[in-house]
DNA sequence: CTGAAAGCGCTTACAG
DNA sequence: CTGAAAGCGCTTACAG
């Protein structure tokens, strides 16, 4: 049969050790980091290129135990928060050398609990991940076993190391801010689905009473259309509010349209606040007062506790809570003109 | 030694197949689509239940040479056409159980070499990408070993499948509609790092020219920095523009932040078009004329593409080519208020 | 430094 | 329908 100048479906390390005249043994450590004198290193590395040998990876994990894969869980994809947050941790994962396999949730308890066993049949590294609420709520019996860091939603301190911003503050500070420029009926919009909402609208709700005021909150799906759903129906009511505080840049957006349907102006008929500090913020007149989240370092800082645990998994849960930055612009601030340009 | 409670450190199909009587073959039988009588399945199951057995997907890849993983090489996560377009191929890959390896590339030629190498390493049963121009235009003497879709970026039909809009069209569209209108100085903002931004390029210098206007065309980074040092530029010079088209979402943000940094309103100093139909889009005063692009029908379609092409490798290439739509708003239409609000 | 051998955890012909 | 055996492509003790 002349199929010696058939190309192979697939070259292995067996094909490459014929070519270069050593054993697989040895071209595995050419390729890895075992000890090689450099001829038969340059012997192996033309095979390499005459081949065009690839390594097969699930072989390399299965026999070497280690994925160098971690896994990031994320709620919505679709939320500019979270894009961020992907861009941030795979630089930093590629910079280590690590793969990143991106699951998105949508906020879908079952969705996750599959993405979960996902992350185990895959032998994962580690997980960053963002859980959904109920997982918070009701987790399961049994704790992940594999290293785990939790990025902007955790909860209380648990069984896992987190990242999160301090959600309290950052909310109390949009009330505060209200509060000095006049505002008295403040209403609160936050998402239903995660913990970052409910903490944001404890820290809505205790600052409110702490003034003396009537929290008005509203926990909604994560997304646009219910936010604008929400916020013409408060629009509509007698005493409609005058400020809006958003738990995050889509249901600002939402707050947004409905105010616009309304045909009211901003700051002067209603003020409005949320969170991001996306593009479009400062773009959409009188600009968008926002907290600001370290998106960046947020990231960063779950892939170093990553790696911390995935060196030494016997480490004591740690929390690093990051500090949001509040950007005054138009839309919060009637009596001067904060913008930029 | 007492090691029978110990937790085993890792539980094989060996270990469910001792605790269910039967033999390896009969666990992976009851776990896959073997043949397999019904009591034998229900003592497995209870097995797997017992065992907390969770199959190694790299032992599985290895040996049946399937890795129901298809990869999603992109350009630049942080340009929302792809956010959109990366939630409708994981949704599509989703629904027919196959996993995504989500890579992004931002536009370096080195890292998408490196991503592409990945692919094969991993022996993925195929990829969507989104190629870099530099690929395009010097594409590797090797064409690539594993079945692909092209997506958004294509160039001339080629080797390979593909799903693009129909990019002249689309910015020939905007061009029409600035002339009608009344405009005459329009300028052009492309992208230089793809092939969209060439052949957006071309539909705008040929539309012009068909006008008997000089086209005034600028290839930039695709980032807001670079179109808003790019508009500022055009806007100091003696004959600044009437009208700007950005061929992304991302340049018409720059764009529209040099139009307000000179104080210039819209549309009356000057109109601006763009690309991608954001939720921002129609909250910026007075609501940004844009060609909305079918994202989720181009997800779906590549995906659609690829698993033919899986099935059957030998297909001849075809090529998808989808109409953008126009959505006119008052960035570009000084007569009428066609918002929707 | 190098090679022969064993084995990671599965699936899949091959017999029965 | 079921089991014993082989083998996917690597890496890693183990000798030398």
């Amino acid at each position: 049969m002349d199929d010696n100048d058939a190309k192979p479906m697939t070259v292995s390390i067996k094909d490459v050790a014929r070519h270069a005249g050593v054993s697989p043994s040895t071209v595995s450590r050419a390729l890895g980091r075992g000890p090689i004198s450099e001829p038969l290193r340059q012997q192996v590395e033309a095979a390499v290129r005459e081949t065009g040998y690839r390594p097969n990876l699930s072989a390399r994990r299965l026999r070497s135990r280690e994925s160098g894969t971690v896994g990031l869980i994320l709620a919505d994809i679709g939320n500019p928060f979270f894009t961020a947050l992907t861009r941030a941790v795979e630089d930093a994962a590629y910079q280590a050398g690590l793969r990143v396999i991106l699951c998105n949730t949508g906020e879908d308890a079952e969705r996750e609990a599959m993405y979960l066993r996902l992350m185990q049949e895959e032998r994962v590294s580690g997980v960053i991940f963002a859980p959904t609420l109920a997982y918070l709520d009701h987790p399961p019996q049994s704790p992940l076993d594999f290293p785990v860091v939790l990025v902007d939603r955790a909860g209380p301190q648990g069984l896992y190391d987190s990242v999160v911003l301090d959600n309290e503050a950052a909310c109390a500070t949009l009330v505060d801010h209200f509060h000095a420029r006049g505002y008295r009926r403040i209403n609160g919009l936050f998402g239903k689905t995660s913990a970052t909402g409910v903490e944001r609208r404890r820290g809505y709700d205790d600052t409110m009473r702490a003034y003396g005021l009537e929290p008005k909150a509203c926990a909604i799906a994560p997304h646009a259309e219910a936010a604008e759903v929400a916020v013409s129906r408060w629009l509509s009511e007698p005493e409609p509010p005058e400020a809006i505080v958003a738990s995050n840049s889509l249901l600002l957006i939402g707050a947004l349209r409905a105010v616009r349907r309304a045909w009211l102006r901003l700051p002067d008929d209603i003020a409005l606040a949320g969170f991001d500090n996306e593009l479009w913020t400062e773009l959409v007149e009188p600009g968008m007062t926002v907290i600001e989240q370290p998106i960046e370092a947020i990231g960063r800082a779950a892939m170093s506790l990553l790696r911390d645990r995935m060196a030494d998994p016997t480490l004591p849960p740690r929390q690093i809570v990051l500090k949001g930055r509040a950007i005054i612009r138009g839309s919060s601030a009637p009596a001067l003109d904060e913008r930029s340009f």
